[in-house]
DNA sequence: CGTTAAAATCTAAACGTTTACATTGAAGAG
DNA sequence: CTCTTCAATGTAAACGTTTAGATTTTAACG
């Protein structure tokens, strides 16, 4: 195992200069059919492969974007992430990922490396909505999009789902079917999905005239355990909700374990509605309603918006925000269900 | 937003030569304290960032390691790739991460795009562990490692589960659980999880002086509409099998959807048991009894194994096989239940 | 055959580091 | 005062491409 061949060895071999090899390994045409054979030959020969890292050097590119999320083990992340990296690949893009674990101090981390590195462009969902951590990324005119939440500090690109839409949908699906006093398991409320979904649940209200109770807002933090802790705290309280709203994919489950542990029965003693469809909820009985949305869909468009400011750069061009539109599935958990006796 | 500041302008601001600039910005000492601030003064000054790419062009390497596997939004995957980012994070390496979606051309695709890029090293779960693909890149002697499935061609260090075990415990605690018709559904038997898991419901029936019945054999292809199907067949048999073992988590999840629609009822009419644990394992009445295993150890151990590689290249040093032990999570399903009338 | 235009090819600089080796200056030894 | 040593720093080549501009070849035409 000798040396990798070079662009120069190639040249060498096919006894022509490096510019033309690199004519023909690029496709720019202008070679004669003969010489590019002769090049192919000596490519093939050789087993030469060109070295992007070079290339990256002069063409200060590096074809690669950057995607930092909270946790790809969520599938919500998981399913964004890979309707990012389909949309790059198709373009030739690579996609590097890593995981901030919800912690600013490592994504300030992570950032400095993605500098450091060059990405083309960076797709991040942020610890920090109103940090300053991407001061110095700014800087380098690198093109960012936020996707889930928002980066209050920067003008960049916004890729959202309709947060507030969706768990009003949900909340007044349970209104509808009878529920009065419903309760919200919130998110952290510095977080747009966290807010947001809030501001939902009491348009909600508001529009059926259901006076809002202080004692039925309980606080999660969008992670399983905190579903589980927030539905022990309402069934034991002295006048418990006959419906309970969650959040989120991770809380809803947490919530839908402590229900089942408690012997609460969805549909019957609670109603139940959740943001963000889970896998459990075609297969409870009753089955559940859920906010479902097109997560591998909001990948792409954060790839398509990202890949607009790489191709044209202008950092004038004003911000853009896209907002998809999530549906509710009507199942079982949000209806009133009587046992037959 | 003027150019990005070189080493070299940061060498004149502080009025030094790039190679001392070099040694302070990667700490390599025999710097003169004075000079050191000066230095780091104008590194600040500047908003000075050191260009990885022209850095890996003369120390050839990346600190990047490619990571390719079928579908990372498969939980299993996620949870993997999560284990080999973490790890190599805290190593500062970064993760490249590819979707091959079974398709053995995409993973040539990836794997050429990782060879210009030049990645250090490459985890990889090959959608076919038969195949030559991995010529080109065996030739650079770039180090490879494969988690979960084996690369027969190549001599390369491997990570994998106790296959064989994992099943035939679950297959075994069926049997002593009273059931005897017990039906497989298989995972593809040229994929090493396929075959293996097989091995172990054979041995399992064996040991307990069971006749294998072929046609309680049905084949899935490891997604979850294939488990669905599965259950359909076997549920209209003319003798249906009196419990089902079904090989991966996507299997288990249609197998199980399969079950609620035909109202087969696991436990009472069917035992179940299945190989990785699913989300829906604890909430299904009865739960249900699977297979379990420390997925992002999984990708841990195979950060490790890749890292001494790239840390000390010795391609005569015999490759390594790793076999992680799963451990049997006993629940419900594969219990005889019976009703209290 | 000479001229010209177009096509094909070549030359060499540039990209931003790292690093082997060279140089400088000062301290210490004799 | 000269020689040696050592610490601090500098010089320049190398890494493997791309590409603007220069040069050569070919084809076309009269």
């Amino acid at each position: 195992m000798g040396k990798k061949a070079t662009i120069l060895d190639v040249a060498k071999e096919a006894g022509v200069s490096v510019a033309t090899v690199s004519r023909v390994v690029n496709k720019q045409g202008g070679v004669k059919q003969e010489t590019e054979a002769r090049i192919l030959a000596a490519i093939e020969k050789l087993d030469y492969v060109r070295n992007a890292i070079a290339r990256s050097m002069v063409r200060k590119e590096t074809k690669t974007i950057g995607v930092i999320i909270p946790d790809m083990t969520n599938p919500f992340f998981s399913k964004v992430i890979s309707g990012i990296e389909q949309a790059a690949l198709n373009d030739h893009y690579f996609t590097i990922i890593s995981n901030s674990h919800e912690s600013e101090a490592r994504e300030e981390e992570i950032l400095d490396h993605y500098l450091q590195r060059g990405v083309d462009g960076l797709v991040i969902t942020t610890a920090n909505e109103t940090g300053h951590q991407l001061d110095a990324f700014m800087k380098s005119n690198i093109p960012v999009v936020a996707v889930d939440r928002q980066l209050k500090q920067y003008e960049v690109d916004t890729v959202l789902s309709g947060n507030r839409e969706g768990s009003f949908e949900a909340v007044q699906h349970l209104i509808q079917e009878g529920f009065r006093r419903i309760a919200i398991i919130r998110g952290p409320q510095h977080t747009t999905p966290g807010l947001e979904r809030f501001k939902g649940y009491l348009k909600a209200l508001q529009m059926h005239g259901i006076h809002m109770e202080e004692e039925l807002i309980v606080d999660g933090d969008f992670m399983e355990e905190s579903g589980y802790q927030c539905i022990q705290r309402l069934y034991h309280m002295d006048h418990p909700p006959d419906a309970v709203f969650s959040s989120n994919n991770l809380m809803s489950i947490g919530a839908v374990k402590a229900m089942k542990d408690l012997n609460w029965e969805i549909g019957f003693e609670v109603g139940f509605s959740g943001f963000d469809d889970i896998e459990i909820a075609t297969f409870m009985e009753p089955n559940l309603t859920m906010v479902s949305r097109n997560m591998e869909g909001l990948g792409e468009v954060a790839f398509k918006y990202l890949q607009r400011r790489m191709r044209e750069p202008d950092p004038s061009r004003p911000k853009r925000e896209y907002i998809m539109a999530p549906s509710l599935i009507v199942r079982e958990s949000g209806r009133r269900l009587r046992r037959h006796v």
